[in-house]
DNA sequence: GATTGTCTCGTACGCTGTACGAGACAATCT
DNA sequence: AGATTGTCTCGTACAGCGTACGAGACAATC
C-alpha cells in the first residue's frame, strides 16, 4: 500500500528560485500554463467524460506536445485533482439572504454545491478517489461558521456538517448513476418492466421513475435541518 | 454519447439452448465460471484496489488464459458491475429487532449497508459510474417497506428513502477520501499544519482530525430520523 | 464418421501514461 | 565576447492495458 503520488512532482515545482522572465506576446497559441491546462481539461471532461480525458488529447487541444504538459503538472492524477477542485469554487451567497436567516444560507450553500457538481457530471466519479481540495475545504469552513453562528452546539457541529455534506454527495452520486443508466434506455426499460415482480413497494412508490431530484434534495434537506433545529 | 455496453454480450449469454454437460471432476483447477470470476475479482480488488484489477491479473489468479474470461463475461465493465453488486448482498436483520421498532430496523439496514461498503473500500470509487444492481434494489425495497409500514406518508416516502440512501453513500465516500489521503501521511500533516490559518472554524472544531466516523454516522442518522418522525 | 455446441487461449492491434534526454531560447555571469 | 544556467518544449520509446479475431480441444449428437 504505497502512496503513489508522494514522490512525483512537476519539474516546475522543484525549481528553487523564481527569476523574472520576459512575457511572450500571444502570437499564435498562448504559452502553456497550469491554468490553461486545467481549464482545457475541464472542457474536455465536460465534452467527453472521465474516459475521454487523455494526456494526448489534452495536449492536442492545447496545441502542444504531450510531454510539455509534464513540465507544469506532475501527472494525470494531478490534472484530475486540479480539475475537480477548480469546478468546486464558491462565489458566495447573493445579497438576498439576510444575515439572521441561517437556514436559508445553509440551503443556498448546499444547493449551489450540488449545482456545481451537476454541471460537471464527471465530478461525481472523481470524488471518492481524491482528497479534499482547498475549495472544498473553504466551503466546509463556511458551512461550519454559519452553523456555529446559528447556535448549533459544539457537540453537534461536526455531526451536522458531515450530515449535510453527505446529503450533497449522496444526491450527486445517485444522480450520476441514473444519468448513466439513462444512456441505454433500452436496458433500463427492460429492467423496469420486471420491477413490479421483484420490488413491489418500490414500484408502487415510483421511487425510480419520478425524477424530481431538485425537490427531493430540498425536502430531504428540510428533514435534516428540522432534526438539527430540535437540538439547538 | 453512445451507450458503450448496449451491444456487447458474452458469447455464453448469446447461446440459444442449454444442453446438459458432463460435470468435470475438480482435477487441478476447477472450471471457469461466472461465479468464480466474480469472487476472484473481489479478492483482487480487496488486495490491490481498483487499479489493481486487470483482466490479465484476474486470469493469472484463476490459472487461465486472459481471453477465456470473455466467454463468461462481456467485458471488464461487466466484471466490475458484478463485483460491486456481489459485495452489497444483504443477509437480513438479526432476530434481536422487534417488529414494531422501525427505527431500530432502519438503523440496522443502513449500518449494515455502510459496513459492507467499508469492508471493500474500492466499492465507493465504483459507485458513481454504474447503475443500481439487484442487491442494491432489494435493499431499497426493504427500506421502503419498513418505512411505509412505520406510517411514513406516501408523499414523504421517496424523499425519506433518498435521504437515507444519501447519508450512507455520502458517508462512504467521505471515508474513502480520507483513507486515501491517509496513505501519504506526510502530505496530510503538512496540509493540516496550515489549517488554522486558512480554515479557523474547521480547525477549532477538529472536523478533519477527529475520526469517530461510526458515531458521526449514527448521530447524523438520528437527525434525519428525528426530522422524519416530526412528519409522521 | 461428420457435425455441432461449449469452452480455452495465443497472437495481435491500437491505445494508454510517462521516463528519458535532446534541444531552443533568454537571462546572467565572467 | 563567449560560456553558463534556468526555463520550457517535445520526439522517441517502453511497458502495460482491454479486447477482436480465429484456431483449436473436447464432448454430445446426428
Amino acid at each position: 500500500m504505497t502512496a503513489k503520488r508522494s514522490g512525483a512532482q512537476s519539474k516546475r515545482s522543484q525549481r528553487k528560485s523564481v527569476s523574472s522572465q520576459a512575457e511572450q506576446a500571444p502570437r499564435g497559441e498562448p504559452p502553456l500554463s497550469r491554468e490553461r491546462i486545467v481549464t482545457t481539461a475541464v472542457e474536455l471532461l465536460d465534452a467527453q467524460g472521465v474516459d475521454g480525458l487523455t494526456m494526448r488529447r489534452l495536449a492536442d487541444r492545447l496545441g502542444s506536445g504531450v510531454m510539455s504538459l509534464y513540465w507544469h503538472v506532475d501527472n494525470k492524477e494531478d490534472v484530475l485533482d486540479l480539475a475537480l477542485d477548480s469546478v468546486l469554487a464558491y462565489r458566495g451567497p447573493p445579497q438576498t439572504v439576510e444575515p439572521e436567516d441561517w437556514r436559508g444560507e445553509v440551503v443556498h450553500v448546499l444547493e449551489d454545491w450540488r449545482a456545481s457538481m451537476l454541471r460537471h457530471p464527471w465530478a461525481a466519479a472523481l470524488l471518492p478517489r481524491r482528497a479534499l481540495g482547498p475549495n472544498t475545504l473553504s466551503r466546509l469552513e463556511l458551512l461550519s461558521k454559519t452553523l456555529s453562528g446559528a447556535g448549533v452546539a459544539d457537540a453537534d457541529l461536526n455531526v451536522a456538517i458531515w450530515s449535510l455534506w453527505n446529503h450533497v454527495m449522496g444526491a450527486t452520486i445517485t444522480r450520476a448513476s441514473f444519468d448513466l443508466s439513462e444512456d441505454d434506455r433500452a436496458a433500463a426499460q427492460q429492467r423496469l418492466a420486471h420491477l413490479d415482480e421483484c420490488y413491489p413497494t418500490i414500484e408502487r412508490s415510483r421511487l425510480l421513475l419520478d425524477d424530481d431530484w431538485d425537490g427531493a434534495f430540498r425536502e430531504g434537506l428540510d428533514f435534516l435541518l428540522d432534526g438539527l433545529a430540535l437540538r439547538r
